[in-house]
DNA sequence: ATTGCTGCAAAACGTTTGCACCTAT
DNA sequence: ATAGGTGCAAACGTTTTGCAGCAAT
């Protein structure tokens, strides 16, 4: 599905740098913003070669790359060593709860975090960038937990 | 240098497990005690090496994996794709900043932070098990940064 | 005697790179 | 025309694994 706001925003972008506007980058930006979690650069890969793109892999790590940097994606990192993306096009700022039995990410946004990355980076003479927290926890109701996965 | 507490603690988690008792075991502990800071597997392994232990590769990061199970050091992740330890034998619990420019990394532990992860997760239904909470700086005093790394 | 541990080398894993060809500008 | 992008395969850096011999129990 494509969006065109989106793609305006990746357009300007673009343009803004010395990049290129090419079809093999917008393909990427559908196929990210349609997915729906948490996915690494290779899981998206695979899906579009499965729905026939002939995209490259190279191409795919690229330019999730670029979408990182406009902030169209946010980039994750949940303590294994892949580098997972979401969107976050029109969606709020939140941390995430890793299920440490099956995986499975609950996404949450809590006041009290909210201005304690810049507050302590000001405190320690740094100006704030950008933060991560994740807390890794077990489900109380494992029935809700061991049927799903979202690695 | 052999810190003989340590060793305690290790040698009754060895043994609560069905893991032997080596000299290869305590001679990784006494090297990742020594080193001060944040250590990669690969590097200590580089410094035993270096120090002429006759150590494996593979020894090495399965011990490490161990002693972040008994609590003597803690794993680490700041965001590449490297697993980092540091001791946490009689240290408080504390979080990091780490300065984009040099990677310098600066220790903090800030009172807010603290009931944070445990008060989440209860409120998501789940029980808590850890976190990590890593922000992302740049140093005010560019100065105080360039010559310094800790990668 | 048994079972787990060791060192080594090879494999695995996600990711990046070099290169020849192609395409947006 | 030219700088930059693409696809491919090979290389990369970190970590894991298979295995034969060894050592703790």
């Amino acid at each position: 599905m494509r969006n065109s706001q989106a793609e305006e925003i990746f357009r300007s972008f673009l343009k803004a740098g010395k990049n290129r506007i090419t079809p093999e980058r917008f393909e990427v930006l559908d196929a990210a913003l349609d997915y729906d979690g948490h996915f690494g650069a290779d899981d998206l890969y695979i899906i579009m070669k499965n729905a026939n793109s002939r995209i490259s892999r190279a191409t795919v790590y690229k330019t999730l790359e670029l979408l990182s940097h406009c902030e169209l994606l946010s980039k994750r990192h949940f303590g294994d060593h892949i580098t997972r993306y979401e969107s976050s096009f029109k969606r709020q700022v939140h941390d995430h709860l890793i299920c440490v039995d099956c995986g499975r990410i609950v996404e949450f946004a809590d006041q009290r975090v909210k201005k304690l990355p810049a507050d302590i980076s000001e405190g320690l003479d740094f100006n704030f960038e950008s933060y991560s927290f994740n807390i890794f926890a077990r489900c109380k109701e494992p029935k809700k937990c061991k049927h799903f996965r979202d690695k």
